[in-house]
DNA sequence: CGCTGTCCACGGTCCACAAGA
DNA sequence: GTCTTGTGGACCGTGGACAGC
């Protein structure tokens, strides 16, 4: 996670006085410890978490480059979450609801408790429509927690993207998922960064799986276990906007059993 | 999880690589041993300990069924209490600050011989106001421990709770604190479990002692040691809530001293 | 209202130590 | 003496509450 670094990164002293202060990774406001992995101020702190719960859809109303400090770091919602994930902040370190404290007058406080199911064997899924159809309250069985795991070392044989059911499938979504890409490319090819986050995550902020590429279907050259994993990365977040696209005719929890349905858990 | 260790669970291996693991009685974590005389993990041990320590009140947001498992625990401390109390954690394993050196047969005193009898025929305690008019300075002698201890031969006779004063004086209680139900009844009428908890403990958590059944006393039969044993049970709980609606107008060390003059401890 | 961030209570990991075996 | 076992406690990083914006 952390390399090493020239000082052990834990906040030794609580003492009131001479805390010491380190410098918040994302915003670079003065931090007492770590928070989800990462030296980090209060802020962020609380903002990643409140990211990773609520379900809010961040999106930039600039070039996706927003410079995060102390005093701009509430311009850019969208920036500032990305910006955690990608100095290391863990979405899996954020627990659930707790037990409320005596001292409150009543606030309530809808947490969706959202249930994913486990599918295990094969990837056998056909077409979209053909998905639309499981039944999801049979889904609904209490696995609770699912997570997106990308690990860099793909080890078992991979099937060919292109002859794929899925990759198949793929070429028959809306055209405007298709040609949708992104203007600032953040993700450097060939050294992608592991991922293991809450497929809820990964749904609610697709970006942080794959930036929009350009898509092409057309085969050049024989596919690396790079590129197999770039493309299932870049598939998911088509699939997400295909799915999202859709967000006004189903139910949300319908449509992360879609998510599920589609990718399984590979650990 | 270590599902399939069949072996004794004393933690036998603290060796850094292969450590035996256990599955915490309470909420289903990794234990690597016992803890207040259950197989619990470090968590559940910590939960229970502060606990017994502190004085918090702690209440069930839900039906008080809540599933207590490793990502939920701490929804319910009400509920996660309650199960390590049912999963038989001895709070007189928890030792104070100042009385450390308690022997391991004290912490291993699973439930000893101690008979209870409080309705014996000498304890003439009147109406609830006769005894809030109790001098309690004089009460406040240093009785440090006092428990609660519930066995389940009560072989002593015991007279007929309609006839007792305590049961007397309970009718003139508040009307609201007879009325109080609750609305999941987790014991088993006829297998009440055996107690021995501090005085203190069951004083904050009186629905350890007993659900709060809906109150008649009115006789229709010939009272068994088992009706004498749940009603008394029963009414310890409503003494417990006539005090603690009183809480405002009095000093809490006072009201555990009531109820300490009410019940005394017989080891 | 809804989000932000300060501050606090508490949860859980890890360790020293004490009592037995 | 060593080893096992189970304490309390320090510690850091969680979530909760609430005021401020
Ligand atoms: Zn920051
Ligand atoms: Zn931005
Ligand atoms: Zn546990
Ligand atoms: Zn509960």
């Amino acid at each position: 996670m952390s390399s090493d670094e020239s000082r052990p990164p834990s906040s030794s002293d609580r003492s009131p006085e001479e805390k010491a202060q380190f410098e918040c990774l994302i915003c670079g406001d003065r931090a007492f410890g770590k928070h989800y992995g990462v030296v980090a101020c209060n802020g962020c702190k609380g903002f990643f978490r409140r990211s990773v719960w609520n379900a809010n859809y961040y999106s930039c109303r600039f070039d996706r480059q927003c410079e995060i400090t102390k005093d701009y770091r509430n311009i850019c919602r969208y920036c500032r979450f990305h910006k955690c994930i990608a100095m290391g902040m863990n979405p899996n370190a954020v627990q659930n609801e707790r037990d409320r404290n005596v001292t409150t007058k009543e606030r309530k406080r809808v947490l969706p408790e959202v249930l994913f199911t486990e599918l295990r064997g094969d990837m056998s899924i056909g077409a979209p429509s053909s998905v639309i159809k499981t039944d999801y309250d049979e889904a609904m069985s209490p696995v609770p927690y699912k997570r997106l795991i990308v690990v860099k070392q793909s080890l078992s044989p991979v099937p060919s993207v292109d002859a794929h059911p899925v990759a198949l499938a793929l070429m028959d979504i809306e055209a405007n998922c298709n040609r949708q890409t992104d203007p600032f490319i953040s993700y450097d090819e060939d050294n992608w960064p592991q991922l293991d986050i809450p497929l809820e995550v990964a749904f609610r902020h697709p970006t942080i799986v794959a930036d929009r590429t350009e898509l092409n279907y057309k085969p050049n050259r024989p596919a690396s276990f790079s590129d197999v994993r770039g493309n299932w990365r870049r598939c998911f977040v088509l699939y997400v906007d295909w799915a999202r696209s859709m967000k006004e005719f189903n139910e949300l929890s319908f449509l992360d059993q879609v998510i599920t349905v589609v990718y399984r858990n590979l650990t």
